[in-house]
RNA sequence: GUCUCAGUAGCUCAGUAGGAUAGAGCAACAGCCUUCUAAGCUGUGGGUCGGGGGUUCGAAUCCCUCCUGAGACGCCA
């Protein structure tokens, strides 16, 4: 409706005084469908103009009508309700969809940005838990959006290959690994002998000492610790890919964080010559207490670095090495306080370009109430998440649709789709209860809803025998029926939608609005007769408006990283 | 203790660049398949928008304060 919207704000501007984009951004849905397709609220203007709301609201509607741009403008209170053309817009709504899904969402904004973007990023030796879900595809989305409007995206997957917990993946494989049984199930075996490390240094404190010892010689080179790290490393990598592969999430560089141990002296020594590094309890920190942030601790006591070096040089080298212009971290609300300091000490090393690194916080994934802890072994693997839902999607077609063709295909979309957007339909900072009775139920505001719409759809399509050329000249000249034309206002925000999803980094937005546009299609479906329409103008008109809604669902579905099976 | 984030129907949540009677889904109950996929559609019941102040023509939305929950707060990431 974006285009309406400053229909009426450049015919506005000149009776209010105030600039267009500002009158566009006050234009709004009116509550109810009676009220008209948009509305103008006039009392702001009230003040400046010194008159009454309702007689602004009765200028402003002689003028719109005037315009002859609108089917109807009518004032209500100080409220200027305008009633659009239907034909028109759903004309060029539909015919948008039917060209490039694509041009009624993007406007190709962020051309020339480049935006590299950290999600995921799991700790090697560890398991995928549902709560890396998150990351995982909260980042992914935004990608997808991002590359949609113009940017050039650098997905990254900074790994957590490093760091003294290896000193105890090897001391415990050491002692109690079995070559066999880690091949067969790398994260979970290697996790197994993690938690057992931990049982037994409750009783045997010397073997912390044995664990830090096997760190030391891996940071030393000692080849025994090297070979078994890197074999950790490719074993958890390979376990990781078949589940990236099952969610269709993919990135540009996986770079672990050992990859910055050659890294970090330069940022130390850029700290020191910028004179940003002070002593502190005998370690080395930036003080940060002018903006009200605790020290940013560079180098520990004992002269090794931490989390936040490997941070600022990994973050040098995204923008330095890998050019983009803008970094984003898609990491756990836990961490905010963190990429506060990390992006104060950019700025202060004079890097003009921290005002625009992004931290995209989400909420903390529990299940049962608690909080998950891999050390604890408190652990929902994701992989055993999926297997459930793919098997319920799998006993829905069973009952529903025994002749469906690769069922296991599309059990495998469905289960997946309903695990990935009841992580993406809700507002990122809740903490999410983990629940299977959620997860498994295909009913209502779901991924498989979405799906079977867009299956609906795609399904009326075949019976009508549609290629895919339509006669475009019908829309304009047909009366639309009530669900007919909910179905194109809801599409119509799609440019909107996509634009705030972009703004705010949130693709809950694009998941509402891909509910939003299915409900209406719903009831549109249930409403009125396609196929059984009375003219041949009617069911042209009204085969396009499906063709448009399926394109419009799966172009959603895909950004939000689920698959649209045509049939289900 | 300090800071940050959250608090909306029984449950899960939309709505928070101030706007008209606060909306969905789940669960419950009642309807709708001789018509295009019923994983759907329609209806009913269900609310001190955490409490209290304030700003405003107008507050779930902005400000103050209190309560509750989660997280963070120097050598893990």
């Amino acid at each position: 409706m974006k285009s309406q919207k400053f229909t009426i704000a450049e015919l506005v501007a000149p009776v209010v005084g105030l600039p267009t984009v500002e009158i566009a951004g006050l234009v709004e849905y009116p509550p109810n469908p009676d009220l008209g397709d948009l509305a103008l609220p006039c009392f702001r203007f009230a003040k400046q103009l010194r008159k009454a709301p309702t007689e602004i609201a009765k200028e402003v509607a002689a003028v719109l009508t005037e315009s002859g741009n609108f089917k109807d403008v009518a004032v209500a209170g100080g409220y200027v309700n305008v009633y659009v053309a239907q034909g028109a817009v759903a004309k060029e709504v539909v015919g948008a969809l039917r060209t490039e899904p694509q041009n009624l969402f993007a406007e190709k904004r962020l051309i020339g940005d480049s935006a590299a973007i950290d999600y995921s990023s799991p700790n090697i030796a560890k398991p995928f838990g549902v709560g890396h879900l998150r990351s995982t595809m909260i980042g992914h989305a935004i990608a997808n959006l991002l590359r949609e409007d113009g940017s050039r995206v650098i997905g990254i997957n900074h790994l957590g290959d490093w760091g003294t917990q290896f000193g105890k993946n090897i001391a415990a494989y050491r002692m109690w690994g079995d070559e066999e049984t880690v091949r067969k199930n790398p994260t979970r075996e290697l996790l197994e002998l993690y938690v057992r490390f931990h049982a037994e240094a409750e009783k045997h404190p010397a073997l912390d000492d044995e664990a830090r010892a096997w760190f030391k010689r891996l940071e030393d080179g000692d080849e025994e610790a090297r070979s078994l790290w890197q074999w950790f490393i490719d074993e958890s990598l390979k376990a990781f890919q078949a589940t990236y592969d099952r969610l269709g999430v993919h990135h540009e560089q996986v770079l672990g964080e050992s990859f910055y141990n050659d890294k970090m002296d330069a940022v130390v020594e850029e700290l020191k010559e910028k004179g940003l590094l002070t002593e502190s309890e005998g370690a080395e920190v930036v003080d940060l207490s002018a903006y009200d942030l605790p020290p940013c601790i560079i180098r520990k006591s004992d002269g090794a670095t931490i989390y936040a070096t490997r941070d600022l040089a990994a973050a040098l080298y995204r923008h330095d090495v890998l050019g983009g212009n803008r970094l984003i971290y898609v990491v756990g609300a836990e961490q905010t306080l963190h990429f506060q300091q990390v992006f104060k000490v950019l700025e202060l090393m004079g890097r003009e370009w921290a005002k625009d690194c992004r931290h995209v916080a989400f909420g903390m994934m529990k299940y049962n109430g608690e909080r998950l802890s891999t050390r604890r072994g408190k652990v929902v693997y994701l992989e055993d998440v999926l297997e459930k839902a793919v098997a319920e999607a799998r006993r829905i077609i069973d009952e529903k649709n025994p002749e469906l063709p690769n069922k296991d295909d599309v059990a495998e979309a469905i289960g997946i789709g309903a695990v990935v957007f009841n992580d993406l339909k809700n507002y990122r900072m809740h903490d999410v209860d983990f629940r299977y009775e959620d997860v498994l139920n295909f009913d209502g505001e779901t991924g498989p809803y979405v799906q079977y719409t867009h299956a609906r759809a795609c399904s009326v399509l075949r019976k009508a025998g549609v290629k895919d050329n339509f006669d475009s000249s019908s829309a304009s000249d047909v009366v639309l029926q009530p669900s007919e034309w909910r179905l194109i206002v809801e599409m119509n925000k799609a440019n909107e939608m996509f634009e705030r999803a972009i703004d705010q980094l949130d693709p809950s937005l694009i998941a509402r609005l891909v509910l939003d546009v299915c409900h209406a299609f719903n009831r549109f479906y249930h409403d009125v007769p396609i196929l059984g329409a009375d003219t041949e103008s009617e069911k042209e008109f009204r085969l396009e408006l499906t063709d448009a809604s399926r394109r419009f669902i799966a172009y959603c579905l895909n950004l939000l990283g689920l698959r649209a099976p045509e049939a289900m």
